[in-house]
RNA sequence: GCCGAUGUAACUCAGUUGGUAGAGUAGCUCUUUCGUAAAGAGCAAGUCGUGAGUUCAAAUCUCACCAUCGGCUCCA
């Protein structure tokens, strides 16, 4: 297994120095700079100075590769001096610092050659690459900055695909398709949950009544289970006063994706980009004591964020979100259990909605990186080994980070796929050491006297409201579960006739809470059964002459998926919609 | 924000070398009243993303801006 992904990586990792060799020679003052293997595919950046390359140069660059192809046999490593290396670059600065980077320890570094083609590069490639590398197709360009920086310049990045055959190939392509198909932005639309409006602003989500529902299911489901995990709700207003941005240490470090702020008689005011401030502000309103501890703050709290504007994707990436969050206050020697309580309710929530596929990842400090992160090693060290040590007792897949950290304090991340293969992260649990601080958390303890050892754990399992919808309506591709499908059945009377005997069962199934609707359109039974089933509605009710007897109404019930349950009296469609909604399956 | 692409009716899309717009779906009206994934006819619907410019004439050419998509950086 391991071998194949090796192999893989080696040969994308070959096709990306063939691109490099088609380019060379089509553009042979483009600078390289470098051509990894990515989890897909490969890239190449370059720098084509004042040349524009787009996506109708990638036929002539495919064309070149397969005209240069027959000539690499192999792949052939050869040592040079750093001065012999960079007389293979004259005026390619990437290459250079690559270069002096390497020979800081090393005498020599490696080059690969095939054909008339030599790069710098530590190796890593298919042994027969004239007959390997067919299966390959460029996908898109894009500028990438030279090692990952803003502050470098911005070079052109050429992304391509490169496969053992071409039926691999063609499965990728397949399953792209498919994951288009899923895609969040178009089901969002098809069964109108959502939308984007230019004049409400960009990353701003206008849910419609279907989101709505959904919206709302969850946020039922979130209550019921904090309330039991002994959360207790707050609600706060969505902004606030420079003051308390200046408080809580915000301003400084977010300051570039905050909306700037409303000059008021009073002062400024700033749309809040966290609810931390005002949670803390709810705990200091009155003494606490250690009785009260841990007190656990929960909202659905709305805010916004001035997000780059080239970053924002659909419910993915958005300037107003609402979260699922709550701050828990602790001392030291509580935080380890409540954290563990956390990463458990974080489970329990994706276990209901059916979600498997994702790790946790312990996001730590970077002590050189004293801009980021405050100065406290001692805290830093005693938390990443707490959290540390609660993932290792669950027993729960996890990686660690370095430089991933919030400012305040370490987290566990928890890291999903989204259906184009991109990580996102989903949830989130931190632990602050710095509020206590800032703000002057206490309590009086046993003795007493007053304590300012006081821990905050962030955490919002179920994300944003935003990004958490878009993973469920591509993880169920739009077949919601029936608790969260804004119609869970729609009654289908077959002639007009029928609207009335419909209507009444309409009325039984509302009162106990179902969501129902009657398709009394003029159009035939097949239309609606089509249109219902592309609407993803779980349940279909067919009415007709034999279902409308006055003393003993029926349906025939259909689902979604095709299968015909039967003619069924209202008792029956009751109880079977109900035990569907309650499995929340 | 940066690199590249895209923007035509509510939706999906046509629109040749410049001669001011068309289809299907949805909507509305009428006809049809149907047994498990699309009945028929008609009507209405567009400042061709926005604003300048070139031209006798711009959806089409130029520029600027706005929005969306794929990346980069960032991040929930």
């Amino acid at each position: 297994m391991n071998q194949d992904k090796n192999n893989l990586s080696n040969l994308r990792h070959s096709t990306s120095h063939l691109l490099a060799a088609a380019v060379m020679e089509l553009w042979p003052n483009a600078k390289r700079a470098i051509g990894p293997a990515t989890e897909n595919g490969f890239y190449f950046d370059f720098d084509f100075g004042n040349e524009k390359i787009s996506e109708e140069d990638f036929p002539k660059i495919e064309a070149k590769m397969l005209e240069i192809l027959p000539s690499w046999e192999t792949f052939e490593r050869q040592e040079l001096s750093a001065e012999e290396a960079k007389n293979q670059y004259i005026n390619n600065p990437y290459k250079n610092e690559l270069i002096k980077e390497f020979t800081q320890n090393e005498e020599k570094v490696s080059f690969y050659k095939s054909g008339e083609f030599w790069d710098l590069c530590k190796g890593g490639h298919c042994e027969q690459p004239s007959k390997e590398l067919k299966h390959f197709k460029l996908i898109s360009v894009a500028g990438a900055y030279w090692r990952g920086n803003e502050k470098n310049p911005m070079l052109t990045r050429i992304y391509g695909i490169s496969f053992k055959s071409k039926e691999e190939l063609d499965t990728h392509f397949t399953m792209l398709e498919e994951a288009k198909k899923r895609d969040h932005r178009k089901l969002g639309q098809e069964l109108n949950l959502f939308f984007i409006d230019e004049r409400v602003g960009k990353g701003l989500i206008m849910w419609l009544p279907n989101g709505t529902i959904i919206k709302d299911e969850i946020e039922e489901l979130v209550k019921k289970k904090e309330k039991e995990a002994g959360y207790v709700r707050v609600s706060t207003p969505h902004i606030a006063k420079e003051e308390l941005f200046t408080l809580s240490g915000h301003l400084p470090y977010y300051k570039d994706s905050m909306y700037p702020p409303m000059i008021m008689d009073d002062g400024a005011y700033y749309l809040r980009a966290m609810n931390c401030p005002h949670h803390h502000t709810i705990y200091l309103h009155n003494q606490k004591s250690y009785k009260e501890l841990p007190l656990r703050l929960a909202e659905y709290g709305t805010c916004y964020r001035n997000e780059l504007s080239g970053t924002l994707a659909g419910l993915l990436r958005v300037r107003g979100m609402t979260m699922n969050d709550a701050h828990i206050y602790c001392r030291k020697d509580q935080i380890k259990n409540e954290f563990k309580n956390v990463i458990k309710l974080t489970m329990e929530y994706f276990k209901i909605f059916g979600l498997e596929d994702y790790w946790f990842r312990l996001s730590k400090w970077n002590q050189k990186n004293t801009e980021k992160y405050i100065d406290e090693p001692e805290n830093w060290e005693y938390t990443e080994q707490i959290l540390r040590e609660v993932l290792e007792e669950l027993n729960v897949k996890f990686v660690e980070a370095e430089n991933e950290a919030a400012f305040y304090g370490p987290k566990v991340d928890v890291q999903f796929k989204s259906i184009v293969g991109r990580e996102e992260t989903m949830s989130t649990i931190q632990l602050d050491f710095a509020a206590k601080k800032r703000f002057g958390l206490s309590y009086i303890d046993q003795d007493g006297k007053e304590n300012n050892d006081v821990f905050v754990i962030h955490r919002a399992p179920l994300s944003v409201h935003e990004r958490f919808i878009a993973f469920l309506i591509e993880h169920y591709a739009g077949k919601f579960p029936v608790w969260l499908s804004p119609l869970q059945i729609m009654l289908i009377p077959i002639a007009d006739r029928h609207i009335e005997s419909a209507n009444k069962i309409k009325v039984a199934l509302a009162l106990e809470g179902i969501r129902v609707e009657v398709d009394n359109r003029s159009e035939s039974m097949q239309s609606k059964i089509r249109d219902a089933t592309l609407q993803k509605v779980p349940f279909l009710g067919i009415m007709g002459d034999r279902e409308s007897n006055i003393d003993n109404l029926t349906a025939s019930i259909r689902t979604r998926g095709g299968q015909d349950l039967g003619q069924l009296s209202i008792d029956l469609i009751i109880q079977k919609v109900k035990e569907d909604i309650d499995k929340k399956a």
